[in-house]
RNA sequence: CGGGGAGUAGCGCAGUUUGGUAGCGCAUCUGGUUUGGGACCAGAGGGUCGCAGGUUCAAAUCCUGUCUCCCCGACCA
């Protein structure tokens, strides 16, 4: 028998044991399109609990939903000279609109279309396209929308949720009145961001600004949350951004103010998307495979019934099913408990595993002895596979809400603990150099705390380490330092890890 | 688009150097034995060996062309 239900663990292949943890969870796989995921049942249901959980947060901060076409003019993207450039590589290009029999019976394209679309890679252009339509008055500000939807982004490496061609993802788009409101806005959706990250998720993470080189194309200002995985690489989790006058001008966004003067609209926009579940995988998981927030899973109790014989059978089923019912009465997180009981032919090993590798927070196995004293078998995700209790069975009933609550915290002080102990206040290159383990791959090293002038992009030892600089953190204090490549004064330190 | 590697059963692979008519493990199905833990025994089903052409009595194997996928790099949420 296997140590670990995944092999290898992440020690011996980070990256081999992600995709494995995919797989053993049953939650995506390739599909015949390059670069495109199938989101099977047990990821798409994390990725609803997540739309759930997030699109109320936006409901609260008083956004609307709306939906917008998939397909974007061609000229749209060249209305912002930055976006443009930020996008056009990764355009895919639709050109026709009809097929017709080729000669040796194959389909061809027929139809050229006048102007080519694009796919969407992100909806800046379409929306602000409309918007200029919506606003003409003061009184139609602010505009507070999302939307829902699929993005295509043609990326020449892919690795399921982490980055695929096509992924599925929330973009909020607001318009405004003035630069201070704007401004406000792309600071309170990161604060949305954080919020969901680290009480949702369990997952730590840091706000902050992007440097210059780092920013959305198009954007004055993007934000950031900034997560660090098991392997103590950086995951850029969500991004706000402050758009500025960029896109208004560019779309001709205009309205007349209070004054009776025309003046330019002040716009943002900000995403979360698939690759959040992504960032759930390594942030939690183990070499037993997948590891859920219980307020992210879409099961929280699995009830394992245990039997030999047909008469044994009904009264185990009979407790299960009473008990599944109580369990389902309490309440949890925004919901109620969700339970299954597992009544498929299978043998309870197999099916105990299943749950485990599926990351199901609380596995219950129920037989003949257990009925006898009134009694369940209760197993923890968040505790080794063998470190199972007997417990009463009201007890366990009364607790269950506790017990998830439990979970979720232990599994964000973990994070966090593994964060903290991966953070480092650098002072030399050389330091710098050291803590990022030279070329090695394996060696992620973590965050790095360093003075930091611009000037110094480009710096050959950032790109022979692979280290980008991840954000400048918005509760940074304020403090005088030279940068360690260019010797020039520095007001504050900025946070350098190697990325997804 | 550069540099490597691979396409053989649903999945993972062997066989290719030295051509001889297709094999292993897992999974699936059947029967039996098991059962507080990812079972065991016996049997069965399933493949025009990526595609096209060529050499040959004979091609998974040799030759030519072609397509696809994976890894490393550039690009990136």
């Amino acid at each position: 028998m296997a140590q670990t239900a995944i092999t290898p663990t992440r020690s011996e292949n980070y990256p081999e044991w992600y995709q494995e943890v995919i797989k053993a969870a049953d939650m995506a796989e390739n599909s015949p399109v390059r670069g495109c995921m199938v989101i099977k049942p047990w990821g798409y249901a994390i990725w609803e609990n997540m739309q759930k959980v997030l699109d109320q947060k936006f409901k609260d901060t008083g956004h609307v939903n709306a939906y917008f076409p998939l397909l974007i003019p061609l000229s749209f993207l060249e209305q912002e000279a930055e976006h443009v450039e930020g996008f056009a590589k990764e355009c895919a290009v639709v050109t026709h609109h009809r097929l017709k029999a080729g000669p040796d019976g194959h389909l061809i394209p027929d139809g050229k279309l006048e102007e080519p679309l694009i796919i969407r890679p992100t909806s800046e252009t379409i929306i602000g396209h409309m918007y200029a339509k919506w606003v003409k008055s003061y009184r139609d500000l602010p505009v507070l929308m999302n939307q829902w939807c699929n993005v295509m982004r043609w990326e020449l490496r892919t690795r399921l949720f982490l980055r695929t061609a096509e992924f599925l993802w929330q973009e909020g788009h607001t318009v405004h009145a003035t630069n201070k409101e704007a401004q406000e806005e792309t600071l309170k959706m990161l604060d949305v961001y954080a919020d969901f990250a680290e009480n949702v998720m369990a997952m730590p993470v840091i706000k902050g600004m992007k440097t210059a080189d780092e920013r959305f194309p198009g954007a004055v200002d993007t934000y950031t949350i900034e997560a660090m995985m098991q392997d103590k690489k950086a995951l850029q989790a969500g991004t706000s951004h402050f758009l500025g006058q960029n896109f208004a001008k560019a779309s001709g966004i205009k309205f007349l103010s209070a004054e009776g003067k025309e003046e330019i609209a002040w716009t943002t926009s900000w995403g979360v998307s698939t690759r959040l579940i992504g960032g759930l995988i390594m942030s939690h998981s183990d070499d037993d495979g997948l590891v859920l927030p219980p307020r992210l899973a879409p099961l929280h109790v699995v009830i394992l019934p245990i039997y030999r014989t047909e008469e044994e059978k009904s009264q185990v089923l009979g407790y299960v099913e009473s008990l599944a019912i109580e369990l389902k009465a309490q309440h949890f997180f925004e919901g109620r408990v969700q339970v299954r009981v597992d009544t498929r032919d299978l043998r309870g090993g197999e099916k105990a595993w299943q749950y485990i590798k599926q990351g199901v927070p609380v596995r219950v196995e129920v037989g003949p002895r257990d009925l006898a004293k009134n009694e369940v078998f209760v197993g923890r995700r968040d505790k080794g596979v063998k470190e199972k209790t007997s417990m009463p069975r009201a007890e366990f009933v009364n607790s269950i809400t506790g017990m998830l609550n439990e979970i979720q915290q232990t599994i964000y002080d973990r994070a966090l603990a593994r964060r903290t102990e991966n953070m480092k206040k650098i002072n030399s290159l050389k330091e710098f150099e050291e803590f990022f383990g030279g070329s090695e791959e394996s060696q992620a090293g973590g965050f790095a705390f360093v003075h930091w002038n611009e000037a110094a992009m480009g710096h050959e030892i950032l790109a022979k380490l692979k280290v980008t600089p991840r954000c400048i953190p918005l509760n940074a204090e304020k403090e005088s330092g030279t940068c360690i490549f260019t010797g020039k004064p520095s007001e504050r330190r900025v946070i350098f890890a190697k990325a997804y």
